[in-house]
DNA sequence: CTATTTTCGTTGCATTTGCAATGAGGTCAA
DNA sequence: TTGACCTCATTGCAAATGCAACGAAAATAG
């Protein structure tokens, strides 16, 4: 009999979004701090780098595809790449067909930072593998369900 | 016999860090648009609620306790206890015995905005729970080395 | 008791972000 | 061909963020 209405027991800890978002977070952190420091470059910035030097050298590769392809804003990617051109890592060109497309491409210097940045990051992926160690199949499974749901 | 720099083969997309990053985005965001568009509430917002909602009535919980508690700077803790405080759904009250302490409470306003909240949460972690089926135990368990890791 | 150091919460500032609007280019149908 | 729509990338703007600096208060040292 009171009058406060009567709030739900809810443990912030056992919530998987939250655990989420905080795991993320930590591992993001600790990854951009390295390459903050050691090469002035940023997450998203890392992100179209990593796709530039996969798809390197064969396909045309326009803001769309790397917005599509790497979960985020167009908006983003277009500064981010706007930052690696000024900064000599990238080239864009207009593409010939379609002249509305943006073509980017790792130049040399960009491939050279591609050399120093991948095996850092090979190397955290293998320090995580460690900390996972027997769990990490069963997480990585769990996360392909969360990020090949549909919704 | 290339001048141009090896590049190591990299896969993004099997990229912890990434992997989780756009789990967590994508998870969180499903979330933070229910709260917006029904109760205008950020995620920020959303997080020092729940902890205020947990410690509710017992104990006292300032500022800094929900940084540490919470996972945000205590910057944003701040600036969303003031939202909150404007919207009426918790008080701010100075600490009698440190004048430093800002002590931090659910209003009834507050309570029962949380008794709607809630349920939400609680649904949606079914949901997730039900994604994820026979993987959820080790999904959990890897995420709790991740999150336990004293880095 | 003073003087220094530390802790707490807020705020100023520069940067980043998300979203909507824009403009330039392409597509398609009549 | 022309006009109505669609797609692409950029940009303007308001809001959110991180960080450092600040002032007030407490703890600690001397």
């Amino acid at each position: 009999m009171t009058e406060t209405p009567q709030v739900p027991d809810f443990d912030l800890d056992g919530f998987t979004p939250y655990r989420l978002a905080v795991a993320a977070q930590k591992l993001s952190e600790q990854l951009a701090k390295q390459y903050r420091v050691k090469f002035g470059i940023s997450i998203p910035e890392w992100r179209v780098l990593v796709h530039l030097s996969r798809a390197s050298g064969n396909v045309a590769v326009s803001v769309r595809d790397i917005e599509a392809r790497v979960a985020m804003e167009k908006s983003k990617v277009s500064r981010a790449a706007s930052r690696l051109e000024e900064n000599g890592y990238i080239k864009k060109t207009v593409n010939d067909t379609d002249r509305r497309l943006v073509h980017l491409s790792l130049t040399d210097k960009g491939r050279a930072l591609m050399a120093e940045l991948l095996p850092l990051a090979i190397a955290f992926q293998q320090e995580i593998a460690a900390q996972l160690e027997e769990t990490m199949a069963g997480f990585e499974a769990g996360l392909d369900r969360l990020l090949n749901e549909d919704e």
